[in-house]
DNA sequence: ATGTGATTGTTGATGTGTCATCTATCAAAG
DNA sequence: CTTTGATAGATGACACATCAACAATCACAT
């Protein structure tokens, strides 16, 4: 039987971006998520979920078509919607058509939360991440998502 | 009172840029998290510990110098340790100079872990990030966390 | 020596994410 | 019809992070 291969260690600017990769992320976060919750009390989960809804027809949608639309698990988003159900900022409605099924529907406190949030929210991600950044980095990060996003579902494919 | 003033909301290629910072990170990283707890059956939180304890003389180090090092909460570490050591992989010892403080050590089977962790987690790396970007994407990450960690730490001390 | 304040590290409560599992329903084939 | 398999969604157990509180110890001035 043959011993591994040595493995390909990182070069060091390999390294480098690694450890920026790595850092970058939760750091900035971090700050934004902190704003967002002294601002207005929601979670960066409550925010994503909210700000979806809010730009549907009707401030409703399918439950999995949601979870599919976000990337999430149905089970990630069905406790979270459990959450902010507790909280009177969504509501879940059995639908008709078919009897497993479920919509959300953002009540109007749901409504006037993401109303409030999505201007502070913005000027947070500007002061965190977007004004600080060039627009050549700014189209850097843009790019690299697109590679790495294409080679997401290019895996998925092969996975499913 | 004056009305707040309109939000500069993001333009089409910040929202690009933005988008893609919040969907690539969540992403890769579940992809490399999930290999490391299958190859490994360590959780990034464990192998990011281990391979700092790994690097050290003797494989010990005092705990808030080690909460310093990854800028971790003290608690955030304490918990996170309480959970390795149960299963054996780190040690607690009290330390002589100072009554309040405490070391973690690497058990044998800590120095095992890593050891048989770090190829298979650098081919992971690899895979879904270090291999798939061009070295100019790697550039520009590492860059751009340059800028973001200059900022914040210029912050942090207007806090402190 | 003693009181004051800072530091070290732990703990419990709470919110969140993942995984495996469960129920109910659907759709389609026999 | 009924069986069979897939799908929608919820749930419970667990790992993890954060926050506020806490005990123990230290350093140091009085």
């Amino acid at each position: 039987m043959t011993p591994a291969s040595e493995p390909r260690w990182l070069t060091e600017a390999e390294q480098d971006a690694w450890y920026a990769w790595r850092r970058m992320f939760p750091l900035v976060n971090a700050e934004i998520a902190r704003d967002l919750s002294q601002d207005s009390g929601l979670s960066e989960a409550d925010y994503d979920v909210l700000s979806v809804l809010g730009s549907t027809d009707g401030h409703r949608m399918r439950i999995s078509a949601l979870a599919e639309l976000m990337q999430w698990s149905r089970s990630r988003l069905s406790h979270q919607l459990t959450r902010m159900e507790q909280r009177g900022i969504v509501r879940r409605e059995d639908v008709a058509t078919d009897g497993r099924g479920a919509e959300v529907v953002l009540t109007g406190t749901g409504v006037a939360a993401i109303t409030d949030a999505a201007p502070l929210h913005v000027a947070s991600v500007r002061r965190h991440l977007v004004d600080v950044l060039t627009p050549q980095q700014l189209q850097a990060l843009a790019e690299i998502g697109e590679v790495l996003r294409h080679r997401f579902a290019a895996h998925r494919k092969g996975r499913d």
